[in-house]
DNA sequence: ATAAACCCTGTACTATAGTATAATGTCAAG
DNA sequence: CTTGACATTATACTATAGTACAGGGTTTAT
């Protein structure tokens, strides 16, 4: 009835222990007791509400936006238009980074082509790019 | 013929003289020389440099992939082979970046769209979503 | 010649997200 | 009753990418 340790919570949820108490000091996850020899005890609400914080951390949320997310799960009757106007910030820095990956992407290729098709007696094309700034392309 | 201190190199490449400091202890942005007092003096090719670096990061490299490119401009000149492979393994290390935030991007829509279509009355689908654990797609 | 504006080095601090270690305490099994 | 596996706290360290500040020296203009 009192539930289990750090330890096995951390086997459940595949986290280390250390993450744990980090997430407990940042003030994400609480222990729902302690012996009187002061282990902590978590029980599956816990477990949950761990997976819960790595599950949204896959998602790109930081701990900041989590602990926000978590904190509208247990107040405001609204939470739902709270936690859709995160998710959508999120989905616009996640397509912001995408965009910027893509031209990366783009100048990468080019140099690797350029690279390709120069004459055996030329110099480096990415060399020579890399020193006139990478402006040989677009921005 | 001497060129410009470093507060004209950061105001004109628009960074902190920290950054630029911190850029040569990082190894990626040498002075080209020094006066008699220990100023630093820079001159085109390295506020170029330095432009690059900022284009780099703007596109979304870390310093240490930039110091990887940059570095192949210092050592060993005619290795154009060399060059190629570091640029071809950024590449598909872009590429996988680029895949991880798509699949990150569907999910994040996933949610917004169930979000817009529920009854009212309806649990908010994010965070039913996100405690059971985003697996409702693919990967 | 003096003040403002600039530069130097070195150190410390920020945020984010943990991980590692030291020194100690607790619990179950043999 | 001791050993080993677990737990505790507190502190320090990692990486990334800077920023800030202290306590000086230098340059430039008036």
């Amino acid at each position: 009835m009192d539930g289990f340790t750090i330890g096995t919570l951390a086997r459940r949820a595949g986290v280390n222990i250390q993450t744990i108490r980090y997430y407990e000091r940042y003030g994400l996850l609480r222990p729902v007791s302690k012996t009187g020899s002061g282990y902590r005890l978590y029980q599956e609400k816990e477990l949950e509400r761990l997976r819960f914080i790595r599950h949204a951390k896959e998602l790109g949320f930081t701990l900041k936006e989590i602990k926000g997310l978590m904190g509208l799960r247990v107040e405001s009757p609204s939470a739902c238009a709270e936690v859709m106007k995160k998710t959508e910030e999120n989905l616009r820095d996640v397509e912001g980074r995408i965009e910027r990956l893509n031209r990366m992407k783009g100048v990468l290729e080019e140099l690797i082509a350029a690279c390709r098709k120069r004459m055996p007696t030329e110099e480096c094309p990415i060399l020579k790019s890399i020193e006139k700034g990478g402006e040989s392309h677009d921005t």
